[in-house]
DNA sequence: GCAAAAGTGTTTTTTCTACACCCATGG
DNA sequence: CCATGGGTGTAGAAAAAACACTTTTGC
């Protein structure tokens, strides 16, 4: 079917003029610290200022495709947890036209990237990132602020630590994503009780001098303890 | 700045061929049934077909005013709440070329409405709806699906119901969208000691034959009750 | 007086919180 | 032997779940 035999074309055709982009926060947890990935722009008019990687869209390309390209070409694999986020639309957020952004997230365990990055990307704390080109920094305050949430209400940290973990870095990621403590005690107690990982019985010496070693844990697939979501009245907006 | 000062035209003109559009799951409580807008398309190539009411995007304009717009030129007001969710983006998801389009949902207070909805549009009972056209079933699928999710998660539902209520519409909402039955007793010691709401003193007759008149409530505008979130390990995906 | 819808209390169970010391290792 | 990091249990408080009858109205 043409265009032109259900619209009249003058008019329809002046709908598309829009670009579409994808750009993703990867973030990891590496010598106990939570890092992103940032990429310093080489390109006009970004003089060497970091941003978050992102690429163009073809027009007959997938977004999901686009973000699988994306991420191979930065870490080497794609098949690494992601998840699309909202967009950035803003009419002016680009200085080469309409680029709308769908960003994502992808977590991604150190231990399995098995490549140099190459020199234009670098991990960055969290906690010390610079500014960024863009909007990238709304960008990334909007989707670590989904992480955020999607920690609290979802099972996602076994993705970002290697298939065998220890408890104290599970609390850790806990604590560094939403900046608060957690009493230990209870924190193991509750997600040991929640069958959701299980002991393995190896343990692991501590990487600097000294410590206990700790004991290894793995996601239990088979456990299907089926809990009901509580309803929240609190909490607005 | 122009385009070609920057990169070479002819590659990055290519990218800028897209539309975008906006699509909206109004939602509204009715006659104690939950109601969604649909409207009948007279466009070739949808013959007759209901889908969800939307609107291409001008390319100059920003996508919460074009849901403004939308929204008014449906029930003739725009401000009532209103989310924006994900992005259906498929290559082949319209017709007339690549449209990428921002769902929404909005929430409607049935008695704010003081309009007559203009012909071809009818609010259809969420448990019986008919094939849409487009991928617009998907579309409703995921988004009802963040509804509930909010639903449980946030005090929404008092964006659907008139400013002054009465609980068992409230129990009605969660029971129809989340398809499950509640204590009443419970429901209302829950909600109540939440400190969410506050009674008025007035009673409102049952609309049918018989049957108690119900106390009225509204939103307790100034309680601020800080719960805290807790962690689910539970609950993959 | 009966059908329809709203309202109400207590007990048990589950979940959460607070809290302090011992254990295994490397240097 | 000491510094470092890992591991453990109990008791009280709070929240959730289970459960059945009474009240007010219209017809």
């Amino acid at each position: 079917m043409k265009k032109s035999e259900v619209y009249n074309s003058n008019s329809i055709d002046h709908f598309f003029r829009g670009a579409f982009s994808v750009d993703i926060l990867l973030i990891t947890y590496h010598d106990k610290k939570l890092k992103i990935l940032l990429q310093e722009k080489k390109e006009i008019p970004f003089q060497n200022e970091c941003g978050l990687p992102g690429e163009l869209i073809l027009p007959n390309e997938d977004v999901d495709e686009a973000m699988e390209k994306l991420m191979t070409s930065l870490v080497g694999q794609s098949n690494f947890y992601k998840k699309q986020l909202t967009t950035f639309s803003n009419i002016n957020r680009h200085p080469l036209g309409r680029i709308v952004t769908f960003a994502y997230y992808g977590l991604i365990p150190f231990e399995r990237l098995n490549q140099n990055l190459s020199s234009e990307l670098k991990w960055c704390e969290i906690s010390k990132l610079p500014k960024l080109i863009l909007d990238h920094n709304d960008i990334v305050d909007k989707v670590l602020q989904h992480f955020r949430e999607d920690l609290l209400s979802h099972a996602i940290v076994f993705h970002i630590l290697p298939q065998k973990f220890i408890l104290s870095d599970v609390i850790q990621v806990y604590e560094q994503t939403l900046d608060e403590t957690f009493d230990v005690r209870n924190f193991r107690k509750k997600i040991l009780s929640s069958g959701t990982i299980k002991p393995l019985g190896e343990f692991r010496k501590s990487k600097s001098h000294g410590g206990r070693p700790a004991e290894l844990y793995e996601l239990n697939t088979n456990k299907k303890k089926i809990v009901k979501d509580r309803i929240r009245f609190d909490h607005f907006n």
